[in-house]
DNA sequence: CCATTCAATACTGGATCCAATATCCGATCT
DNA sequence: AGATCGGATATTGGATCCAGTATTGAATGG
């Protein structure tokens, strides 16, 4: 089977790779600690171990992988601790992006958010787990991008990154998608009236909520 | 010749090139913006390409080069609006860093702090502006790493990698080495008494006469 | 029976070689 | 003359192959 349904291949390996071993971490595929092979991985991918190397350096700068010397990649083992540590440097960042955001009101916001918010709506409403998963990210990251801070927006998205997989666990249930739902709803209207306080305790709630989800899990699985 | 006073390699190419790469960035070898030929840089390093290219994996995801698919990698270059937004950054979580730390308070840090300070002004009244450096980010980075905030330290560290090329600049004139004196002096004493607040006042200040040094330089240059 | 040593093995790190893409420059056409 | 097309060249992306290190397990000695 080639060039049928599939989706188009990115334009070199290494691309290609980093969204296959995006996708397995999100999709729980790889459990954290596995050692790496690269032999077996790159046969797997049908790419070469170059390739494959370049995208796990990606990874080892993002925190999804770990590299020893002479010893190879494994992949991160995120504590609850370390979740805990990345949820408060979010905030702390995106909490100066809202504002920086919010200060600079680039025209058309509001309509986008609420434009975006349709669609996590629907996805919510449809149980779409992924796609939900993707229009929140576009949500978030449409007010992020507002604050016309490039780099506080890319420290940001590594951070969203190392943590994708448990963030699909979390939208995997009804009330969590429903609750946060309605806080994006308040964010919107925070932003619409230009009031930055509220937009920021609006997400730091929902980052809460999230925290709190991951705690119960991890809590009693580890 | 090999082995006599040249300084021991390190055991893998990658770091060797890394380190040759960083402080190339920082002695200003090579400028903002230029192309990275890497048949000629591995050859002058005498290395092969490949582990050239995961060194330049690793200098991307901190910001330090860019790369474009099929054109190669670039030496970023830093505006000033870049340079004020990591400051302002750095300033977020390194106040989250102290903060915490201070609030941990590890056995001897107190101490530690004031035998490296010792260190710093020693090189400081020396005029080693290498050492100086050196000695200042390891003051830094002890309070930081005091935090017991692993992520938070490697953002920070980040961070500091991103602007090596412009702090050496800082700290070659004589006023700006002797006022990183005093301001570390006041940050030690707050940490002796515990008192957050007035370190990360200090810390602010600190930070603060190098963007505003930055401003100067780059405001002429530009 | 357990610890230690040493060799076989498996895997990573690196070098070389090949393929694919972009860039540059001259020829051609309007 | 200027713009456009096409081919030569330079440079990156990737595959294969080799070298060096860590790990594993069996043999040996206490």
């Amino acid at each position: 089977m080639s060039g049928t349904v599939e989706r188009r291949r990115p334009p070199t390996a290494q691309q290609f790779v980093l969204e296959e071993l995006r996708r397995a971490i999100t999709t729980g595929e790889l459990r954290p600690g596995d050692p790496i092979r690269q032999d077996a991985l790159a046969a797997r991918l049908d790419v070469s171990r170059v390739p494959l190397r370049e995208a796990l350096k990606t990874l080892e700068a993002e925190g999804l992988v770990v590299h020893h010397v002479h010893r190879g990649y494994f992949f991160a083992e995120l504590s609850l601790a370390d979740l805990e540590e990345i949820y408060r440097i979010r905030q702390l960042l995106e909490t100066e992006a809202v504002r920086a955001a919010l200060a600079r009101m680039p025209d058309g916001l509001t309509g986008t958010l609420e434009r975006i918010q349709e669609e996590v709506e629907r996805a919510a409403d449809a149980g779409d787990v992924t796609a939900m998963a993707e229009a929140n990210r576009r949500f978030h990251f449409t007010l992020i991008e507002a604050s016309g801070m490039p780099r506080l927006v890319r420290l940001i998205a590594t951070l969203w990154d190392a943590t994708d997989a448990y963030r699909a666990l979390y939208y995997a249930e009804d009330p969590h998608r429903e609750r946060a739902v309605h806080e994006h709803r308040a964010v919107v209207s925070a932003v619409g009236e230009a009031d930055g306080t509220a937009a920021v305790r609006w997400l730091d709630e929902h980052r809460e909520h999230a925290v709190a989800a991951l705690r119960e899990v991890l809590g009693r699985t580890d």
